[in-house]
RNA sequence: GCGCCUGUCGUCAAGUGGUUAAGACCUCGGAUUGUGGUUCCGAUAUGCAUGGGUUCGAAUCCCAUCAGGCGCCCCA
């Protein structure tokens, strides 16, 4: 018969992994409560108008990749992101009447329907925070100190913090205006996507890879206006007082003007992490600044920052952890001593094992030397005398000990 | 959605048209009747992703499908 397999694009995460996982799951936990973040887990579907109003339905994401099906005459999406789903519970649950800021973060799987590549996958974890309510840039300071100081818990030095500033939707406005209009007298040289995203989403012209379309982007007249600082007044003192937070801790930031970032919803800051070890799909962090999105969700007006990472990155750049062995393996010719000697154990906070098949002493010990630091012998002179022998598997050193004082020794 | 590459045991692989498809690791059993991790012996693919085709003969050549990798797009 046919074995039935993983479908495209998702994965078994499994044992010998969980120490990763475990790993990145506890820093987060660690690092985002000491900025007092809270964690939130929202439900991974929600209506599809969500995602649709949300993330913004010209992006690729709502477009082409999302998860949908219908049940009981409801359209609900697989979660391809998370802002969406914590916005919706942040306006569902009355949070803007908390004491602001809300900070939130969350993990879990997002779902998208892409080809599957390096770094990508069907089904993937993203771990997130989200900042509501704090329209100073010592918010956006603050996350992203979040998100440098847990790459940082975990380990991760070689990465680089890119910033920009998308100005507010007016000011982003006359950008647009002058970008196309010293664009259009080539647009007919453009390559076909960049002549979709001419209309479509301008900003975007700016990272076209194609060498005939980078070529006319370095023309003197469109550097003019990509290098011009088109963001108004307000909008460049937000993103200067950053800068100065940022300088003042030592964070080391790029400028990065021609970052822009795929949803719909950012305005002001938006920033990304990078690593030049992950191949093409290299950011492990995306963030920014989102002030009308909750208000657009039907919600009070909140202005509100937060970003994503990609936890698959993540593991890949920390590479293998190591798992804890067991500490005893219980050897002895008697299941039914072995199996009470361990259940007190394990009742006294140790991890323990015997032999569930009740082998041959050579073939237990030969078990325990591969799952367990320590080989805990339990013969029939032991239990007469109310005593254990207890090997170090490493040192190969033994010792017998009353049973009382057993714990203590394997502690 | 597009382009390039790949698919032999649980894992890593040799084999590139001609007898029973190397080898290593892992797993299991034994040498070893209370002392392992070293060593030695043995077991484990009627099968080479799947389905067709070419050929006297196919893991090896051709086609399709499926799966995977990488890149584009997009994104974490």
């Amino acid at each position: 018969m046919a074995i039935i397999k993983v479908q495209k694009g998702t994965k078994d995460i499994l044992p010998a992994e969980m120490p990763v996982w475990h790993f990145m799951e506890e820093k987060a936990n660690e690092v985002f409560t000491k900025y007092g973040a809270k964690e939130i887990r929202t439900p991974i579907f929600e209506a599809t108008e969500l995602f649709a109003r949300g993330v913004g339905d010209t992006t690729d994401i709502v477009n082409k990749e999302m998860y949908t099906f219908e049940k009981s005459e409801r359209s609900l999406t697989l979660r391809p992101e998370n802002t969406a789903g914590v916005v919706r519970a942040f306006i569902e649950n009355g949070m803007h009447r908390l004491s602001a800021p809300v900070k939130l973060w969350y993990k879990g799987p997002m779902f998208r329907y892409e080809r599957p590549q390096a770094g990508r996958q069907r089904q993937f974890h993203q771990v997130g925070v989200e900042v509501f309510g704090i329209k100073q840039a010592t918010a956006d300071a603050e996350v992203i100190l979040m998100a440098v100081n847990y790459l940082k818990a975990l380990g991760l030095n070689d990465l680089s913090v890119e910033l920009n500033s998308l100005g507010c939707p007016e000011c982003r406005e006359v950008f647009k205006t002058k970008l196309k209009e010293v664009i259009k007298p080539y647009l007919n040289e453009l390559c076909p996507d960049c002549q979709a995203r001419y209309e479509k989403n301008p900003l975007r012209l700016l990272d076209c890879k194609v060498e005939e379309c980078k070529e006319i982007y370095a023309k003197p007249e469109i550097q003019a206006i990509i290098q011009s600082d088109f963001i108004c007044e307000e909008c460049a003192s937000h993103f200067n007082e950053l800068q100065g937070y940022l300088n003042a801790l030592n964070i080391n930031y790029s400028i990065n003007k021609l970052l822009v970032r795929g949803l719909d919803y950012y305005n002001r800051t938006v920033f990304e992490i990078k690593s030049n070890n992950l191949g093409s799909q290299n950011a492990v962090c995306g963030g920014g600044r989102y002030d009308s999105l909750v208000r657009n969700l039907g919600g009070e007006d909140t202005p509100a920052i937060g970003f994503a990472m990609g936890m698959e990155r993540l593991a890949a750049l920390i590479g293998n952890k190591k798992d804890k062995k067991t500490v005893a393996f219980v050897v002895s010719n008697s299941p039914l001593e072995a199996i009470k000697l361990t259940e007190e154990l394990r009742a006294k906070g140790i991890t323990a094992e015997f032999d569930l098949t009740n082998k041959k002493f050579v073939k237990q010990l030969e078990k325990a030397s591969k799952v367990a630091e320590f080989a805990v012998i339990l013969g029939e002179d032991e239990i007469a005398a109310g005593k254990a022998t207890v090997k170090n598997l490493a040192t190969s050193e033994q010792k017998t000990i009353a049973r009382n004082d057993l714990v203590e020794y394997l502690k």
